[in-house]
DNA sequence: TGATCACGTATAGTTATTATACGATTATTT
DNA sequence: AAATAATCGTATAATAACTATACGTGATCA
């Protein structure tokens, strides 16, 4: 019998082929749409086959969609038709983006990437520690294991080490940085740790720690979020655009352990009354959040 | 004469295999450093290969790493070895978080993840407008063929439809929202339009307009991060490893496009003076900076 | 103790892919 | 205007990659 292949989450997907070649027909797919064209050379070099092989691939791409390309004889390449739809999820628009950014941040290498030449692109740029190997394969350990590391720690209070016996059972990024979630043995509670903050990994210890008694990372909020109301109805209505508002608001689900990050990103952690002309978001169901917000400052 | 292999940036990395082969033993290399084991099934499930197969891929990844596994008859797999050292960079800690969000934020398909069971994460929320295929790929379009697109976007001014025509040449992110650089042939100059603002695309028409006239994308600043020196020790230390500083600063080149998402994220846009408290991170070279940032209520 | 499930490996067969070559079409260079 | 180069598709034969099947081994578990 042959190996059932890959499951796809997409029923119209072509099924039944082998892992190769359907990651090829997605590549075709994937340069189409984005790049309008495919030559049999952009096969030879990104996979390392031959020209005839590179034929019977796009060949078959065309059985299987054979409105979506005409070759161009001027060109000397396959080009997309007007109507071409995309036959893989890999080529949707999301995922083309979220590549794109990837490889110029330097997160994905290029040969791993299906993107040939694309448009200039650049991001509003942030301070990025380059992230410690030994923690996360540390702490990721840890996680999976359930055990507890002991770790140098750099406390917000004290410049000397402090060394910590925690119990990571999740992680977590703040939008910036890449959090433990952890039940810390020193202060007999959960809280999170910013990894870059680890300073060193000294070991591992067995540890009996319950990850389902962390209340501040199992308790899910709801964040309804709105334009503020006092704003010209235009403005209004490109915040809704903006955030994908329905009937005027959307609904955030966020962790309680998450609140704090949440909030800052969205410029509502405001003690004061938010400005209105400053603040173009408000928090719609503040009221039922505020006891949350309150005990944060508590917490930390 | 057979074509050549892909090229790989890390010249450690094996070379002169097949692409199929190669990619394979990435997956043993990124199964065994974050899940410490792998399986013939493994390869079977994702690859679609057959066990005989399996088992030699795993032969030829022991042959080029003889120190990263061993067979374990307890659990029935390899497991890394307490020394194991990655072979790919697909393997790298960062890579690794990213793929972890990408796959459980939907951006990417869990098929085309290596990643198998993982631990538990979550992020931060921010609203997330679904971004819209044909937007995307009008302005992508545009991009590549320097033609310009006839667009209604919602404007901030009036809810009325503005139609307008925009010659695009790249694609930026604020860290929330995709962008795109256009001229405005209405308003007659460059600025950033949020994708999610276009309601429409109405058509191309051509354009000559020179990219390289859009001093606010090409002039690139330099912010001087640095700690609120008034802060205590601890603290500052804190602020200098979240953010990845040396000798108590760091330098982050930002597009004077990106100045005011920038600034913004990083709590940095006050036109008072800022709240030390608050205030955690200050702008160090402020003075040199400030007149882009006075030219910023101009423009908005 | 016996069933199960991994492993490795061997053999034979099939499929996928390569190497090479040819003619056709188009753009570019001479 | 003619030669050159590059692409396409396709045909052939050869090779490499992979599958199907089977068998023996050691460890775990009911």
């Amino acid at each position: 019998m042959q190996e059932p292949p890959i499951p796809t989450s997409d029923p119209a997907e072509p099924k039944g082929l082998s892992w190769g070649l359907e990651t090829r027909l997605q590549f075709i797919d994937f340069r189409l749409r984005w790049e309008r064209r495919i030559n049999r050379m952009d096969l030879t070099d990104h996979f390392g086959l031959s020209t005839p092989q590179a034929s019977l691939d796009i060949a078959k791409y065309t059985e299987l969609a054979p409105n979506n390309l005409t070759y161009d004889r001027s060109s000397k390449a396959y080009v997309a038709t007007p109507g071409f739809r995309p036959l893989y999820q890999r080529s949707s628009a999301q995922r083309y983006l979220a590549e794109l950014l990837a490889t110029r941040m330097g997160v994905v290498e290029p040969a791993a990437s299906f993107i040939g030449s694309a448009p200039e692109i650049d991001w509003a740029p942030s301070p990025w520690r380059t992230i410690n190997e030994q923690t996360v394969e540390a702490v990721v350990k840890a996680i999976r294991e359930q055990v507890a590391i002991l770790v140098s720690y750099q406390s917000m209070t004290s410049l000397d080490e402090s060394v910590r016996l925690l119990s990571p059972h999740a992680l977590g990024n703040d939008g910036f940085r890449w959090h433990m979630r952890a039940f810390c043995h020193k202060r007999q509670r959960f809280s999170d740790f910013v990894l870059a903050r680890v300073l060193r990994i000294d070991g591992f210890e067995p540890s009996h720690v319950d990850p389902s008694q962390d209340s501040h990372w199992h308790t899910i909020l709801t964040l309804v979020l709105a334009p503020n109301p006092d704003l010209a109805p235009a403005k209004k209505r490109v915040l809704e655009l903006d955030y994908g508002m329905e009937d005027g608001q959307v609904q955030l689900p966020c962790r309680q352990a998450f609140l704090y990050y949440t909030l800052k990103r969205l410029g509502l952690y405001t003690k004061e009354a938010p400005d209105p002309i400053a603040q173009q978001i408000t928090l719609k169901n503040r009221d039922e959040i505020q006891p949350y917000i309150d005990a944060l400052t508590a917490q930390a």
